[in-house]
DNA sequence: TCTGGGGTCCTAGGACCC
DNA sequence: TCTGGGGTCCTAGGACCC
């Protein structure tokens, strides 16, 4: 007994833990359409030129039919939708009216949790904030975001994983209802995909050990998934049988890492180039550090040969920093040693992470003085800060396009022309 | 005719310590 | 000269999400 509902359509009183997601259809394009009366109605794609290596990011609902979905290569979806409106993203406008519509949802409850830039749960048991009948306040949720010029989906249920998978099953624009007491129906004979944790990987798994429903996985022996997934194999059980207790959390975590990507339209091949890309990408996590006032102690780098091979490596630095002329050196250094000459980069990626530590303890120096990084003690930490906070602020009055240093123009012209898919969070 | 970018979490193996 | 095992930290890589 699920199903959509008419406004005030259903008879029978909610009790116990009331969960919502709610999920923005089609959120890029649909901003898009907002603010371009003319692409309404119309095939649209926001994402990455297909000449530069590029995905489609988001399809509107017009594209979809021509089977064109997130993720797609844009090559293909050009192919297979020649006539679609071709857009970047614009991820600030994106955020403001994601700000709108989260905004609105915490007026209805301050119970929520932001989950990205167009999903949040929210809770409206009864009885915890106000007595109101949940299933009225998704209706109103959803009339107010539709009068912001978009619109959502949302599932309602006793747990955030059956609000999720509700969501999914009337897009875009429904209100799906998972009423307490009957979610083991309408989990029953959804496929183990559907669940957000299974994905292709656990999806191929599950089927050889002959389960491919969610009803046949919360019959399994949770010890026995343990052998096989691990933790998270009880966790699928307990999820899938609708078990699961979920707390919404209002409360962000704080960010854990900052990074970095590019991926160039030809590989690069030269050392040179090589170490330019690293310390350009560098430079723009050092940005980003700073303008959220992050300082950290591990820096990472990612070499990507081709789609499916990538090499990472790390290393501590003596103090926590945010400043690119010192982790740039040391994220060089690294890539050199993960770089084997004559194979071609497709992607080179910094990011640091290991924020709000302490500045190292004894052990942690002399873990440092074998690790392979003197650079970072060896660089002008000073005159290299002053530059950094000197270009922030240049770029802050005049754009990014002010400032272009020697290494990025070399680069310019192979960089690959990507939509800013930047989910940071608050 | 191809396959992005920014994150989080988990795991396995080795180093190291006691 | 030979030797166990538990705990913890670190590293690289993989799965997953939007």
């Amino acid at each position: 007994m699920h199903g959509t509902f008419a406004p005030g359509g259903h008879d029978f009183v909610w009790k116990g833990p009331a969960i919502g997601l709610l999920d923005l259809d089609a959120f890029f394009a649909s901003v898009e359409q907002l603010d371009h009366p003319e692409w309404r109605g119309k095939p649209l794609i926001v994402g990455g030129s297909p000449e530069r290596r590029g995905v489609v990011t988001t399809a509107s609902y017009e594209a979809r039919p021509f089977g064109v979905h997130s993720a797609m290569p844009s090559a293909q979806a050009v192919r297979l939708c020649p006539q679609a409106i071709w857009t970047q993203g614009r991820f600030d406008r994106y955020r403001e009216v994601s700000d709108q519509v989260m905004a609105l949802l915490r007026d209805e409850t301050p119970l929520v949790e932001q989950a990205s830039i167009d999903e949040a749960f929210f809770d409206v048991t009864p009885g915890r904030f106000n007595r109101e009948d949940p299933v009225a306040i998704c209706d109103r949720v959803r009339a107010r975001v539709r009068s912001l010029g978009v619109t959502c989906s949302v599932g309602l249920g006793v747990n955030k994983t059956v609000a999720k998978i509700a969501s999914d099953q009337d897009k875009p624009d429904g209100l799906t209802v998972v009423p307490p007491g009957t979610e083991g129906a309408f989990l029953e004979d959804l496929p183990v995909g559907a669940m957000s944790g299974v994905g292709p990987a656990t999806e191929r798994h599950l089927h050889e050990l002959g389960v491919r429903t969610l009803g046949q996985l919360a019959r399994q022996d949770p010890e026995a998934m343990r052998h096989v997934f691990g933790v998270t194999g009880p966790r699928l059980v307990e999820r899938a049988a609708g078990r699961e207790r979920s707390s919404v959390s209002p409360d962000p975590d704080p960010v854990k890492s900052v990074s970095n990507e590019r991926t160039f339209s030809q590989d690069l091949t030269r050392e040179e180039d090589l170490r330019a890309a690293v310390l350009s990408v560098a430079a723009k996590v050092g940005a980003r550090l700073r303008r959220k006032g992050l300082e950290g102690r591990l820096v990472t780098v990612r070499l990507k040969y081709d789609v499916t091979h990538t090499k990472s490596a790390q290393a501590p630095l003596p103090q926590a920093t945010d400043d690119e002329h010192v982790f740039g050196p040391v994220a060089w250094r690294l890539a050199q040693g993960l770089w084997q000459p004559g194979l071609g980069i497709r992607l080179v990626g910094v990011g640091l992470s290991r924020f709000g530590e302490e500045d190292g303890g004894a052990v942690q120096l002399e873990l440092f003085s074998e690790s392979p990084s003197p650079e970072a003690e060896s660089v002008r930490p000073r005159h290299g800060r002053d530059l950094s906070t000197a270009t922030d602020s240049i770029r802050e009055r005049f754009g990014d396009g002010a400032l272009v240093f020697g290494r990025d123009l070399r680069l310019k012209d192979r960089e690959t022309d990507t939509t800013p898919m930047n989910k940071d969070r608050f």
